[in-house]
Formats: C-alpha cells, structure tokens, sequence
DNA sequence: TCTGGGGTCCTTTTGCCC
DNA sequence: TCTGGGGCAAAAGGACCC
C-alpha cells in the first residue's frame, strides 16, 4: 500500500540540481511485462491492460497504467482486477518475450558500463563514476539510457540518480512513469523523510504494522527512534539495517556477477488435488526444470527442498542435503518424493508444490565421486541425452515415462523400448 | 479480495559433537 | 553418570522483493 502511495504522493519536487557524485543508476522498466506486449499490439495503446493468466487462480504480473487508474496493480487477484475495471484486457504472459526484452536492456546498459547489477529481469543498478568522460555526468547518462531504451528496444524506464544505492531506487520508483531524478548528495535526508515507512526497502506488510504500532509513519520517524528500540522489536539485522536507511546511510557497492544462489520451480493446480500420483508427476516434472536448468548452467545444487501449500494456503517446506552435489533430475526427483511421502498429511487436499535446488556450485569443480556401481552415469547419459534431445527438437520431445498419460498415445503404433 | 512464480535473506529450532 | 554448554550445520519457517 504504502509503495503505492508513494508513486501517487506528492508531485515530483525537482530537486535543484548537482549530481556531483551521484554516480549510482537504477534503472527500472514501466509495467514491463505490459509495455512489452504493447511493442506487437499497438491497437492496445491506451486502454486498460494487465498481463496475466487467464485462469481462475491467476494473478495480475503487470498493469499499465491506464489500468492502475481504475486502481488495478500488479499481484492482485485477477477476479478483483477485472470486477475493479470491467474493460480490462487482459493478456496471457510470454516469458520468452520478456527474457529477450530483458537481456536487450542488459546488454545495452553494459555498452554504457561494464558495472551493471541486475535486480530482476526489469531492473539493474548501474555505476557510472568511469564513464563520465566518456558520456559526461550522471544526469547526463541517465538521460541518455532513457532515450536508447526507448528508440533500441521500444520500451519507456525510469531511472533515479543518486550516490547510493538504496536512494537511486527510491528516486527511480518517484520518477515513474517514463522519468528521470536526480537526489544530490545534500538533500538525501530531505528526501528522505517525509516518505512513508513502507517505501523504505524491506519494510513490507509485516514490519510497518510493528512500525506503525510503535508509532512510527515516515522515514524520519524512524531516524529519529533509537537503534536499540529497533532491534529490540526488529531483530538485529533489520533493526540495524532500517536505522542506517533512514539516514540514507547504505555502502552497498554495484556488484555485477552476483552467482544464483537457489533454482527451483513450483506450481498451483488449477483445483486442489489429493491423489499422489497426480503430485509425484508433477514433482517430477518441476525436478526436470531444475535439473535442467542447473545443467544448462553448469552447476549442481547439494540441498533439495520441497515447497507444499495447502488449500488453506498454510505453506510448509521440506529439505534434505544431499552426500553429493547433483544435476540429475532422477536424483532430485527421488528426494523431492521421499520428502513427499514422508509428510504424515495423507489424503490433505494440496493446492501447490514446488521443488528447489540450493547449496549451488560450478559443476566442473564440484566434487564428483565416482561411484562403483555406476549407476549415477547411467542416467547422467540418459539425462544429456535428453538435453540433447531437447535442443535439437524442441521441448516435449523426449518425455520420462511417468509425464506420458497412459492414454495418449493408444491409437499410435507402438513398440517395446 | 482470496491470494503466481521466481527468488533472497534472516531467525529460530534442532540435532550432533566435543 | 549426570549435566551443561559452546559451536556448527542443517532444517524449517517467514518476511520481503519484483
């Protein structure tokens, strides 16, 4: 609510203006998804969209703006959204489109400076202080990204200009839609502390209720409670962390190259399911995605955990941590399941499961025990076999036995194999 | 209003070893 | 044998972000 309120809270003051080192970007696409889809269908121009699954249980991933007046915003509901604005178009997500859209905007930004963080697929910082001699100040690069976004890949952005990290993205979010400013050095605090608590990073739903009950509704009231109140009721690191943000205190540095920590995959049924089978398949298919992704990046993960919600949304997890670090669907596909079946809610109606992979690491310098009985290289073979497949055919060519349905494929000729 | 899917990070609990 | 307790890693949960 709050992070709304501060997108429509107060006109933009401009602030007068050196960006003296002010050399830290964030750079973050308007309603991305959205604009995305806009580039082919420009009869859309103007109306009311979101983007979104059209299922009963789907959420809106991106509003334009002509629809965030009928206060339609992103994670809502898509029931309530199309109820809020009967007009509503709506568009089913093209994740494809969007990975090429995203990596257009990166690869441009990296022509700008090699010091580029990417946050999301619609958002990076990046860190201009080398390239000032060659494209001039910050104020100057920023409007300068905002202009080859637009004419290279179609799409309008927002950017804030600040010396940290944390204020260029409060900056960025106030310049939206489609706009630029700059924070000086000098006017940090002033910027600051008028805000509301819930545009501070990491204050969500959660910590402004503790907040507010304190007594706390802007930044600078924060500023101006001591730490030890704040971590008392906080904990230590988001005590701390919150005291330093409110005085615009943030040494975060744009830290390009940051490794995946985490690869996973998870899934709402359209209903809630009981039968096992249904949700050993569907583990199976969600180890696949990961399995394969981790190959495809040349890593392998030691932890498996699983992720089960049930139709009364209570969510819990599961993990195990495994003696070898793997890649193998197969591998990851018998933990996720012996985790299943070892939860004692037999015949729970489950609305989502979901499997990930942590504990990552480079594949090549993994430690690889070889084993005697070789039965792990017996299904690596099958399984890059598989990758091999897939790359050449396309996904759906190659199954594992258990996704076929049993009667799919009756009226074909078949043989043994 | 009835809640997606991709993640990160922090805290607390638990089991184990010494 | 009983009793802590420190240190650690793993497990579980939860808040948060886009």
């Amino acid at each position: 609510v709050s992070r709304r309120q501060l997108e429509r809270e107060a006109a933009k003051p401009e602030l007068p203006g050196d960006d003296t080192g002010c050399t830290v970007l964030h750079v973050d696409m308007d309603a991305f998804f959205a604009s995305v889809e806009l580039r082919t269908r420009p009869e859309l121009r103007g109306k009311p969209m979101v983007v979104g699954g059209l299922g009963g249980r789907s959420v809106v991933l991106a509003a334009t703006y002509e629809a965030r007046t009928f206060g339609v915003h992103s994670a809502m509901p898509m029931g309530r959204a199309r109820r809020l604005c009967p007009s509503l178009v709506v568009i089913e997500p093209t994740r494809g489109a969007y990975e090429e859209a995203s990596h257009g905007v990166m690869e441009l930004f990296r022509s700008i400076t090699p010091i580029v963080e990417p946050l999301s697929l619609d958002e990076a910082f990046l860190d201009v202080a080398g390239a000032a001699r060659r494209l001039g100040s910050p104020r100057q690069v920023a409007e300068l990204i905002r202009a080859r976004v637009a004419d290279e890949q179609g799409l309008p952005c927002s950017v804030g200009v600040a010396s940290t990290k944390f204020i260029a993205k409060l900056a960025s979010s106030r310049a939206k839609p489609d706009g630029m400013l700059v924070v000086p050095h000098e006017a940090v605090v002033q910027f600051l502390h008028p805000l509301p608590i819930g545009a501070l990073w990491g204050v969500g739903d959660r910590t402004e209720e503790v907040l507010t009950r304190l007594g706390m509704h802007r930044i600078g009231d924060i500023a101006a409670t001591p730490e030890s109140t704040l971590v008392a009721a906080l904990g230590p690191a988001a005590g701390a962390h919150l005291h330093a943000l409110s005085w615009g205190r943030d040494e975060r540095s744009v830290t390009p190259n940051e490794p995946e920590r985490s690869i996973g995959a998870e899934e709402t049924f359209a209903r809630d399911v009981d039968d096992v089978t249904i949700i050993h398949r569907e583990l199976l298919r969600l180890s696949e995605r990961g399995a394969a992704r981790l190959r495809a990046t040349g890593q392998v993960g030691r932890t498996v955990s699983i992720k089960v919600r049930f139709a009364d949304f209570r969510t819990i997890t599961r993990s195990r941590t495994l003696r070898e670090p793997t890649d193998l669907a197969r591998v990851v596909y018998d933990t996720a399941c012996s985790l299943y079946d070892a939860l004692d809610r037999k015949g729970a109606l489950i609305r989502l499961v979901g499997v990930r992979i942590e504990g990552l690491s480079a594949s090549a310098e993994a430690p690889r025990q070889m084993e005697l009985s070789g039965s792990d290289e017996g299904w690596r073979a099958a399984e890059a076999a598989v990758d091999l497949a897939v790359a050449r055919f396309g996904r759906g060519a190659v199954r594992p036995a258990a996704l076929v349905r049993p009667d799919a494929d009756r009226d074909r000729p078949r043989r043994e194999g």
